[in-house]
RNA sequence: GGCCCGUUGGUCCAGUGGUGAGGACGCCUGACUCUCAAUCAGGAGGCCACCGGUUCGAAUCCGGUACGGGCUGCCA
């Protein structure tokens, strides 16, 4: 049976390349009736706050990847398994493939005259009996990790340093504590960012050292910015809950990020994730690292707002709008919003007319809109408000008729009037937003644009 | 510096020895049209990084080069 596990740090927000290799994992588990371990790395007490953890937890069932799917097993946390990454690193050194050390980075820049030449192994045979704990890496030959995404990578054993696996404390370390969790785990595939290879070479040695047979490796290729660098949180917008927040749906988020490094083939992107899943596999998986696009994401994203049924959809837009504004009202206009927004946030700038005494007018589509004949056809069309029949297609005439007059089509003689009404230049069908705007405030909203006019 | 990985249109993926290299996002044009979308119909854009080899035949196999990236901590 597959067992694979995610196993992040947990640090103040979650990666949007962390939740792609939880999916891929998902996928794997779920698509096998295997087993999906989540595993907190949280052996570094600087970065270990319980909200990070309730972070990760809640952004992982945000993508689908909850506790209550018997697929899951955990959250276990690596601290509660201190004492067996000390038996660990008891036993390697009671078999000699581990040894005490007790340089410090300074005395071995200074044996090696360089930053970068990694140990020396200076004390491999002073028999020591504390310190850091090394591990005994060989001197000759290759340590091959053999990888379903790269295939046969091989690392010299010359260029392999004796790597430390426990601190002077005793405290181990994450190479060695990450094996020993996935071997007590019982991990049959350890899928994880190309950034562990490295990690994988010593580990490849580490696993028999403890006695277990390697599991699968798999190395997903990074996700890059524009720049082709790895995603950062310093310079990336990179933190799952941010495009959460700012109305990216679950659904169109793990459809985009399964197709970062790999694809369901044919020629369909948009799939749901019960299609999509059984379709995985590993060896399809990318080696090459993949640019996350922003602008497909929210290509995406509007496919799928479009095709929520539109009760969910004004459910979904709630919390873009203010508590105070008059749900109702909302529903008249919410079917003309969904096929014009990618994000549920730009709900708000498509309907905050409706609601606020005042629309909020910016300069640049007043003046704009405001260059022909404002005065002449918001006068004309304030008479006509006042008077119409109060539907979209009378309303439309209406303006029709006045724009004809000045010789300006309704595409012209529209946008005094919608920046009038709305304060912007683009948004929805103009009358019906006038429509349910009412008959009063529209009037009042022309007479104040005039105002401004200083007619 | 050392070790490792990668390279198919701007971007993400298909294509894994055999007719004109496909799809998606983006871009452009047109239709529709009150703006913007949506929708529909078209279009531009790739000598499959480069060089050499293997082969009757290579985007697909091998080698090298260039470029990009990752790792190089008593962090994870």
């Amino acid at each position: 049976m597959i067992r694979v596990r995610f196993a992040p740090s947990p640090t103040g927000m979650f990666h949007v390349g962390g939740a792609r290799t939880a999916l891929f994992n998902w996928a794997l588990a779920e698509q096998s009736g295997g087993v999906f371990v989540l595993r907190i790395e949280d052996t570094d007490a600087s970065r270990n706050q319980p909200e990070w953890t309730e972070g990760i937890i809640s952004a992982l069932a945000w993508i689908g990847i909850n506790g209550t799917n018997p697929v899951f097993e955990g959250p276990y946390f690596q601290s509660t398994f201190e004492p067996q990454h000390r038996e660990a690193v008891a036993k390697l050194l009671a078999d000699g493939r581990a040894y005490f050390c007790d340089c410090t980075r300074e005395d071995l820049v200074a044996r090696t005259g360089s930053e970068h030449k990694g140990y020396d192994g200076h004390c491999r045979e002073r028999g020591l009996s504390a310190g850091a704990v090394r591990f005994r890496t060989p001197d000759e030959g290759v340590t091959v990790v053999d990888d379903i995404i790269r295939g046969r990578v091989e690392f010299p054993n010359d260029a392999q340093e004796d790597f430390v696996i426990a601190r002077t404390d005793g405290s181990p370390l994450y190479v060695l504590a990450n094996a020993v969790d996935d071997i007590t785990q019982n991990i049959t595939h350890v899928v994880r960012g190309e950034e562990h290879l490295g990690n994988a070479a010593k580990q490849v040695m580490l696993w028999p050292a403890l006695g277990a047979t390697t599991p699968v490796w798999a190395h997903l290729p990074v996700i890059v910015n524009e720049q082709r660098k790895k995603l950062s949180k310093r310079r990336d917008k990179v933190a799952l809950e941010s495009y959460r927040d700012e109305g990216y749906l679950a659904e169109a988020m793990v459809n985009y990020l399964m197709l970062l490094g790999w694809g369901p083939g044919g020629d369909r992107e948009i799939m749901p994730w019960a299609e999509m899943m059984p379709l995985f596999s590993l060896e399809n998986v990318n080696s090459a690292s993949a640019f996350f696009d922003e602008k497909k994401l929210r290509a995406f994203n509007g496919e799928y707002i479009r095709a929520l049924p539109l009760e969910i959809f004004e459910e979904r837009c709630l919390p873009y709008l203010d508590p105070s504004w008059d749900a109702e009202l909302f529903s008249k206009v919410a079917p003309l919003a969904q096929t014009r927004i990618p994000v549920l946030s730009e709900i708000r700038q498509n309907v905050d007319f409706l609601f606020l005494d005042e629309p909020v007018f910016d300069e640049a589509s007043w003046d704009k809109a405001m260059k022909k004949n404002p005065v002449e056809i918001l006068t004309g069309y304030l008479s006509a408000l006042e008077v119409v029949n109060w539907d979209p297609e009378s309303l439309k005439d209406a303006l029709l008729k006045v724009g004809e007059e000045l010789g300006m089509g309704l595409s012209k003689a529209q946008a005094p009037v919608r920046v009038a009404i709305t304060g912007r230049t683009v948004g929805l069908p103009l009358f019906e937003s006038i429509e349910v705007l009412g008959r009063a405030k529209s009037v009042e909203r022309v007479r104040a644009a005039l105002a401004k006019l200083g007619a």
